[in-house]
DNA sequence: AACCCGCTCAACCGCGGAGGG
DNA sequence: GCCCTCCGCGGTTGAGCGGGT
């Protein structure tokens, strides 16, 4: 089944790495960059295969790298964007600074899905387990309309994990071409503001200054799980058949400039109208639920109840269903939209 | 003390995408 | 267009640890 392990070339070693591997590996970056992983571990005289040396320096020896507890806000966020993108914990981890795809990941499995499912929510679809898919139109255009958004959050979010990436790239450059300090590159947190302009490395106070493109997207089976929709009409995004991305999120997935960002966010103010549409109330949210197992947590959720209120005949379930939705998307996208000037409440 | 069991998380594996020749 | 290399990602594994019996 194609290609062999990269360790299983002769005498490379495999495991626990040692205080010396790591030292040796600290060294050689904090000199030369890490530059190609491929023939980094020979320079350094590691006795490793690259990817090695690459997991060992991103998950655990970059010195940008937050260990220990992750707080409430952390737990949230992660639940947040994960109902959002699923398991993408790439595009996740861009908006957690400091914590690795890893270590969210990690997190993910041993205590947030586990605390879901002793919640009796599903952690793949972040619903509630004896909730059953209604087919009502209200519903369904509902679903339709949190597929949309998801979609169009994940292009935005995907874009910022794809700046992110850059960004790093970048700087370590520009650490290897000037090689003066001797600390190790920083990574960033992104905000998805328009401007093309972004700020240094410990430039201003913190992490949140550098701002992204929009970029090439593929939407996931995952995706979409949470708004329930059907596999079929989600796999339609996914194969060669006509397509139910709107124009929106094709111009954003084609455009890959941040100056075009500020088109596409244009287009979003005819979302926020879709989502304000008095039949078409949506969003299903548990964050709340989630993080309210062990201690009251404020959630930043939305403020405009009139909206649901006025969605017109529905039955009490119908409208919690509405309007935990609501709730749910809200902090969602406030979380995403974490730029002050574009975190205006959505619905 | 010895054993078992569950949990955690660092590390590995394999796949797919990007990019160069 | 094809092939190859490199890299990044998500899924999975397994060593180490602590708690319970």
């Amino acid at each position: 089944m194609g290609r062999s392990p990269c360790c299983d070339k002769a005498g490379l070693k495999k495991g626990p790495w040692t205080p010396e591997e790591d030292q040796k590996l600290l060294a050689y970056i904090e000199e030369h960059g890490h530059g190609s992983w491929r023939s980094l571990p020979e320079k350094a005289g590691l006795q490793r295969c690259g990817k090695s040396c690459r997991l060992r320096w991103t998950n655990y020896l970059r010195p940008d790298i937050k260990r220990g507890k992750f707080t409430v806000q952390e737990e949230q966020t992660i639940i947040q964007l994960h109902a959002l993108l699923g398991n993408r914990w790439s595009a996740i981890a861009t908006h957690l600074p400091k914590r690795t795809d890893n270590e969210i990941k990690n997190y993910w499995n041993t205590h947030l899905k586990k605390r879901l499912v002793k919640m009796g929510i599903d952690p793949v679809t972040h619903k509630h387990k004896n909730e059953t898919l209604s087919s009502t139109t209200g519903q369904s255009k509902n679903a339709a309309t949190l597929s949309h958004m998801a979609q169009w959050e994940s292009a935005r979010l995907e874009a910022e994990a794809r700046l992110a990436r850059e960004s790093k790239l970048l700087h370590l450059q520009h650490y290897q071409n000037n090689n003066l300090n001797k600390t190790a590159p920083q990574q960033h947190c992104f905000t998805h503001k328009t401007s093309t302009n972004w700020t240094k490395p410990n430039e201003g106070n913190g992490d949140q200054q550098l701002e992204s493109p929009t970029s090439t997207v593929t939407f996931s089976e995952n995706l979409l799980m949470p708004l329930g929709i059907p596999t079929d009409s989600r796999n339609r995004n996914n194969n060669n058949e006509a397509s139910e991305i709107p124009a929106m999120i094709e111009f954003a997935v084609s455009s890959s400039t941040s100056s075009d960002v500020s088109l596409v966010k244009e287009h979003e103010h005819d979302w926020i109208r879709q989502i304000n549409c008095p039949s078409g109330g949506i969003g299903e949210g548990f964050t709340s639920l989630l993080l309210g197992d062990s201690v009251g947590r404020i959630l930043p959720t939305g403020k405009n109840e009139a909206t649901v209120a006025g969605a017109g005949v529905v039955n009490e379930s119908e409208y919690n269903y509405y309007e935990d939705n609501k709730n749910y998307w809200n902090s969602i996208l406030n979380l995403v939209d974490s730029s002050p000037s574009d975190s205006a409440t959505m619905f």
